[in-house]
DNA sequence: ATACGCCCCTGGTGGC
DNA sequence: TGCCACCAGGGGCGTA
């Protein structure tokens, strides 16, 4: 579910909430998500100030007092939303972490899938911690070159698609804006990751920060699950040219016969979507 | 090293 | 209305 820009926009909101607020209570409901929540958890967050938050691929880290940092991952079906401690009503069902603040606000982790995940790690290891070591570079950074990305895809016989879905070549895609990028930089999802260097590298790159500079603007992209902290949509889905188009009219293909329209295909159990004549 | 299943889990949808 | 198969923004891990 949530990729980049909706961990982007999510972890935004949870800042304007809790940067700065002490956390005067945590709990949680459960023993874990995707795996065991870290020994403590809830003792170690309570009392502490949250400092700062950053983002790293798919991930949220919040900086607290005290040298730990909690790492975030938000999975398929996980949400973060505020609401204020004083309402009566139930907690949301699925909900397996909350942490409340000193100025009476609450954040609960709602996850039915369980997919997300929580842990602690020392702010001054962050990415030493096992799930960030190894991940590719941040694609709205200026590290993020097309001689870098093509080094990533180079001797990879994997389609491209797949490639762009590791988070070891770059950090933070999913099945949403792959598509959609690929779509921009007149790519098939099929094309052998290795072939994507030189000129097709040099397209791709832009077309990646577009699409996910567009979609963060836009609050994320809001299919099923996915909201921002403060409960509001995200408004990309609107703007989608190719995912879970299938059938519909090519952007660029004027129809018929065009392209016939945006093609589906099964990629490693995936759904791909695209545009069989501009995508080569 | 790379590639490919399998699996974790719940809920919504569409077909019969 | 009920049941069931299938699908969904992810990704770690074990196995070839």
């Amino acid at each position: 579910m949530p990729e980049l820009p909706e961990v982007e926009t999510v972890m935004r909101g949870l800042a304007a909430v809790l940067e700065g607020r002490t956390l005067v209570r945590a709990a949680t409901h459960r023993a874990g998500m995707r795996w065991p929540f870290p020994e403590g958890l809830a003792q170690r967050l309570t009392g502490a100030r949250v400092e700062g938050f950053r983002r790293r691929g798919k991930y949220m880290l919040m900086r607290l007092s005290g040298g730990d940092s909690a790492l975030i991952h938000l999975g398929m079906s996980g949400r973060m939303v505020a609401r204020p401690a004083r309402a009566n009503a139930p907690p949301p069902a699925h909900e397996h972490l909350l942490l409340e603040t000193d100025d009476g606000q609450v954040v609960g982790f709602v996850d039915p899938r369980r997919f997300g995940s929580v842990d602690l790690v020392p702010t001054a290891a962050e990415d030493a911690h096992r799930l960030l070591a190894g991940m590719g570079p941040e694609p709205l950074e200026a590290g993020f070159t097309a001689a870098i990305l093509s080094a990533a895809l180079a001797g990879r016989r994997t389609p491209i698609k797949a490639a762009l879905l590791d988070q070891r070549v770059v950090a933070g895609l999913g099945n949403i804006y792959v598509a959609e990028a690929l779509f921009r930089a007149g790519l098939s999802p099929r094309r052998l990751a290795h072939t994507v260097a030189g000129a097709r590298a040099a397209r791709l790159v832009p077309a990646i920060r577009a699409v996910l500079e567009e979609a963060i603007a836009a609050g994320g992209s809001s299919l099923r699950d996915y909201v921002q902290a403060d409960g509001e949509l995200g408004h990309f889905q609107d703007r989608f040219q190719v995912y879970d188009r299938a059938g519909a009219p090519c952007p660029l293909c004027p129809g018929p016969p065009g392209c016939g329209g945006v093609s589906r295909i099964v990629q490693s159990g995936r759904s791909t979507f695209f545009c069989a004549r501009t995508q080569r």
